[in-house]
RNA sequence: GGUGGGGUGGCCGAGUGGUUUAAGGCGACAGUCUUGAAAACUGUUGUAUCCGAAAGGGUACCGUGAGUUCGAAUCUCACCCCCACCGCCA
């Protein structure tokens, strides 16, 4: 969420931020309501420093004296309240309309108006041929035994599955590979919670906008859909010194998503499921410019690095800002090459944000 | 789930309706003294926000939210968290 004073002293480039996000934002309704909030709070705490004044007076005055200004004192208490309730209304609207301000993308993110307009940057790799019909990877992990979609469905429901047998090693495999290749570049290691309390979803940005894809709970918090959750929390509330950044976390958690609005996409398989399990990189560093795309940069050369020695063929796509989300300022999506469907896809992203606050 | 105790500044801790401008201590910072340090002494020491060119001043903040009151750290209600014990489950 940006500073309600950055967005005054900066109107301009939050409405370009908004064209450029093709996101539907009225300013000029928050800058008015801005203007109407400062116009109570002052009427406000005039009021309150009358009160502290004749509060004083109040309590060193005599009987006579002190039933006169409490009398007096009674008008002035229902002129605030009045007035507190005046600002309580602006406020309501004044808030949902802060967590639509979209942050300001940089300048180097694309225009454009959907994913279709994203950049390819770079790519790597040889894309794997064969002389027959690749088989994608439902066939081949069934046929081998290491997923069971059937019985994951039978017991989850839609998007269930069982990972087994090899399916299964290859995981923790996978898992301690990145454990150990993350190590020497001296992530520090976590296991998250994924179950967080609604505000440090508010604080992510995922709230509001996101509620329809995220499970909650009956006490009221949600089940994070990725460990930047419960990491941005983790440090919430706290003032780090500028001699401890930058941190460096490899969380992993597992996520939970329930895909309400991608309804009839990847229907079948592990690549869009209700659960799974991640690990998540991620840096808090200071609020500053070329730091930030310095490590975004490291984030997503470290992950390319990752799927180098895994031999598999990959893309960068520089997201255009048609395609990004309010909160984010810049982001880079790489994607793997599938044999089986002629095409990269569902690689990781690596993005940077400005300001969140949680 | 139940009962009891608790949550106050960077830390410890006093404070049960108005002299609180949150006592006192510790720590930190600066100064005096010292060749230097320690000790001692003196002073300074939160955050946010509004007004102001500045100096300065106002307001809010004692776990969170609401309420009572002319006035709340203090009283009431709800909730969160910590500690102890009990129950249940593993």
């Amino acid at each position: 969420m940006l500073d309600i004073k950055f967005i005054r002293d900066n109107a301009d480039l939050v409405r370009l931020a908004a064209t450029k996000k093709k996101v539907k934002f009225d300013l000029d309704r928050l800058l008015k309501l801005d203007d109407e909030r400062l116009e109570f709070l002052r009427a406000i705490e005039t009021a309150r420093a009358e009160q502290n004044v004749v509060g004083e007076k109040i309590a060193k005055a005599s009987a006579t004296d002190k039933a006169t200004l409490i009398a007096d004192m009674t008008t002035v208490k229902e002129k605030l309240k009045g007035t507190e309730e005046s600002m309580a209304t602006v406020m309501k609207e004044w808030q949902t309309l802060m967590l639509q301000v979209p942050n300001i993308p940089d300048i180097s993110v694309p225009e454009g108006q959907d994913e279709s307009e994203n950049v390819e940057a770079y790519t790597w790799g040889k894309k794997p041929k064969f002389d027959f019909p690749a088989k994608d990877h439902i066939e081949l992990m069934t046929a081998l035994g290491m997923v069971d979609l059937e019985r994951g469905t039978k017991v989850h429901g839609f998007r269930g599955y069982f990972l087994q047998g090899a399916g299964a090693e290859w995981s923790w495999a996978l898992f301690n590979y990145a454990r150990d290749f993350f190590g020497r570049k001296n992530f520090v290691p976590f296991i998250a919670p994924a179950i967080v309390k609604k505000e440090y979803f508010y604080g992510t940005g995922h709230l509001p906008r996101e509620a329809e894809d995220l499970y909650k709970t009956q006490d009221d918090d949600y089940l994070s859909g990725t460990a930047e959750v419960p990491m941005m929390a983790y440090h919430g509330d706290e003032i780090l010194t500028e001699a401890e950044l930058p941190k460096r976390y490899l969380a992993f958690s597992p996520c939970y998503r329930r895909e309400a609005g991608s309804h009839g996409k990847d229907t079948k398989g592990l690549i869009r499921v209700h659960e799974f399990f991640k690990l998540e990189q991620l840096i808090i560093c200071r609020a500053d410019h070329n730091q930030s795309v310095e490590l975004h940069e490291e984030i997503n050369r470290n992950y390319e690095e990752f799927l180098e020695t895994l031999k598999l063929a990959h893309r960068r796509l520089v997201i255009c800002g048609g395609d990004l989300s309010l909160g984010k300022v810049k982001q880079y999506d790489t994607e793997v090459w599938f044999p089986s469907q002629e095409a990269y896809r569902e690689g990781s992203s690596a993005s940077y944000y400005h300001d969140f606050q949680t």
